[in-house]
DNA sequence: ATATATTTTTAGATTCGTCTAAAATATTTT
DNA sequence: AAAATATTTTAGACGAATCTAAAAATATAT
């Protein structure tokens, strides 16, 4: 069944299964940018994958995973998402430094290896970003959180996942005193700027841009 | 300081690490047979070890590893045999399926999940097949073991190790129910062939060749 | 000391993943 | 509909790691 896949070939599929969860499908320059490679090099790639079945590509067309594709790039993400819980759960890493980490260990695939990790962190459903975890068939956990913008006023909710990983984004984040878990309440929306007021148990009133409400996501309490 | 090194280089280091061990220098057949490789590819990757000074070489001589190289394969040990603990102990893997998984997870190289996985798993000294695991600073503990063959009539031990992990050997300790763990006494040696006979608690006698002797080790109890 | 055998290195080719520069195709603007 | 622009593919080269076949050096035997 599934042939053997290089670590590059890995992480084109990744990349590819999280574009496409976008707008369905994929372009040359798209994927170069996010692997940070040229598209002459992702063409040369696709022309591989396409002979492994792993996407349906025309020359000159956007493309998607086929089947086969998606189901190895779900084994993918488990594996990732697996390895961030188990850093943050097990090694006491912060959920901000766990990614670069499980970029590498996704790419030890033993099947037996993955199901027992999966078994020994009792199963999660959520990584520490609150991202869903694939079970042993594919299947993940619907995504019960919603953006914070989309929250109506006087709500509760608790953050569990944020929009990006970016150094800037977790700099502001820790400014603020806004993780994981952190159980807010929405005071006001401003629609001048779309700017909202929020507060923090036990703390002042504070503001959050547009910018950073669209980068966090919480689930209702 | 370290340098980056590849899979590959990584892997051709830790091997002539092991097989200095036994004579203090290696020749490029020796190597190319324990990498299951040819001599030539042998000789490319010395020269670029020479380059980045992991290795004394030179053209048509036994080499050895640097201070830099012992360093680096102590390094790689390390990783190696807290991942084959760590499968043991809190996946319940058998000490005999970790080896291959070891392999690939020994070159996820990042310090810090190298040391929290070390505190995790509560500073073990020794793997699962009782070889003795580098600390932090490369150092490793005494291998209190010794060879069965080596051990006196009457005497109780406990086998904490085997010479290798071929699968013949693992079927044959299967078979006669002798794993790590096991006690047992030496009852009598037959300088005919060099067998010997032992006992295991509640069991009847049981023989073993020249051949399998030379394969456990044992530590005195 | 010469011949023979073994070990090691070199030369040249191959595969994988990448790149640059140029050509081909598709899209947008006028 | 042509021209201008953007996207994608091809052609050709390169570094890493490997191989085979042949040459060079070393070790062994006569
Ligand atoms: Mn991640
Ligand atoms: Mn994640
Ligand atoms: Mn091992
Ligand atoms: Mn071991």
């Amino acid at each position: 069944m599934s042939t053997n896949f290089s670590i590059t070939e890995e992480n084109y599929i990744k990349a590819i299964f999280h574009l496409q969860e976008v707008n369905g499908m994929v372009s040359t320059n798209e994927l170069a940018a996010e692997l940070d490679t040229k598209p002459a090099s992702v063409t040369d790639m696709l022309k591989k994958l396409k002979v492994k079945k792993m996407v349906h590509y025309e020359p000159y067309q956007a493309f998607k995973l086929s089947s086969d594709g998606k189901k190895l790039a779900l084994n993918i993400v488990r594996r990732h998402r697996l390895w961030e819980y188990f850093l943050v759960e097990k090694l006491q890493f912060g959920w901000d430094e766990v990614h670069e980490l499980a970029e590498q260990l996704e790419h030890v695939s033993d099947k037996k290896l993955v199901d027992r990790l999966d078994a020994f962190l009792n199963f999660p459903r959520f990584d520490p970003h609150g991202d869903p975890i694939p079970d042993s068939n594919g299947k993940m956990a619907q995504q019960e959180q919603v953006c914070l913008t989309e929250l109506p006023v006087q709500t509760q909710a608790e953050v569990c996942s944020v929009g990006s990983q970016s150094s800037s984004l977790l700099e502001l984040l820790s400014h603020k005193h806004i993780g994981i878990g952190t159980r807010l309440e929405i005071k006001q929306r401003f629609s001048f700027d779309n700017s909202i007021e929020i507060k923090i148990k036990d703390q002042q009133l504070i503001t959050l841009s547009k910018e950073l409400a669209q980068a966090l996501f919480v689930k209702k309490i």
